[in-house]
DNA sequence: CTACAACCTCTAGCCACTAGAGGTTCAAGA
DNA sequence: TCTTGAACCTCTAGTGGCTAGAGGTTGTAG
């Protein structure tokens, strides 16, 4: 039971079977043991690890962070700092795209407020656009 | 005077001299004529243009929101509630990225606070990673 | 006229995949 | 046991919007 192909080892943790072998491909995952014919055969290491990677995928972690993360937790008697410090990072970053995000939306809505949906010529849209705010 | 080079050009605009290549190459911009020396030589309309272009960009629309902003600016004579149909499905989806980033945001936050700074093996963020939450 | 900054083209790299070609293997049903 | 065909394999190229670098040429100030 403990042996999966890469399709159903993509079931189990909703990674996408050209995903898993990205992930071998630049050393995030080991590389599978194969069958004779040469496919892929996961167990339950390979499960979890995949399902990490996902998890901290869906946070919106980077690879790089995630590379990081699984090197830290694969050492349970050191302190979680460096995790934490990763997901604090992680939150300032996010922090400032949402900063970002809200400011251009708010600009965003001024423009198209000012849009009287006359003429082109007249378009406060493509007028701001042309030659500035 | 108003034959700029390349380097010239990108200092009017705030756009580097790659990227403003990078937008030859792909006809955003028209190819610009060139010197005996086969050096690019820029107007006042590709000033305008790549103005547009920068401002566009600054308030995030991608490159074929922007071509089809310059087509419709192109037609003074038209209705503008394109353009306006154009920033508004923008803001739509810039809503969207904020709605998922404040999200994530929370996750993160919840997951920090929870970590007791202990060891590994007790990482609630590192726990959370690994088997959901 | 010389020096050298700025220009040229072309290719490859970034991130995290995704798509497709062209071929092989595995497993369920007859 | 055989046959199908879904699922697997490797490899290359493409996505967006640039950026970096190699290796060579041109323009211009002194």
């Amino acid at each position: 039971m403990s042996e999966l192909s890469i399709g159903a080892a993509a079931r189990e943790t909703n990674v996408k079977v050209p995903t898993i072998r990205y992930y071998e491909h630049i050393g995030l995952l080991p590389a599978a043991p194969r069958t004779e014919g040469k496919q892929r055969r996961y167990g339950l290491d390979d499960l979890t690890r995949l399902n990490f990677i996902r998890h901290a995928r869906d946070l919106g972690f980077d690879l790089d962070a995630i590379r990081e993360l699984l090197a830290i937790s694969a050492q349970p008697d050191r302190s979680c700092a460096d995790a934490d410090h990763i997901a604090r990072r992680h939150i300032v970053e996010i922090d400032k795209r949402i900063a970002h995000l809200v400011a251009l939306r708010a600009d965003l809505q001024t423009l198209a407020d000012q849009c009287g949906q006359g003429q082109v010529s007249d378009c406060a849209i493509l007028e701001t656009l042309a030659h500035g705010s």
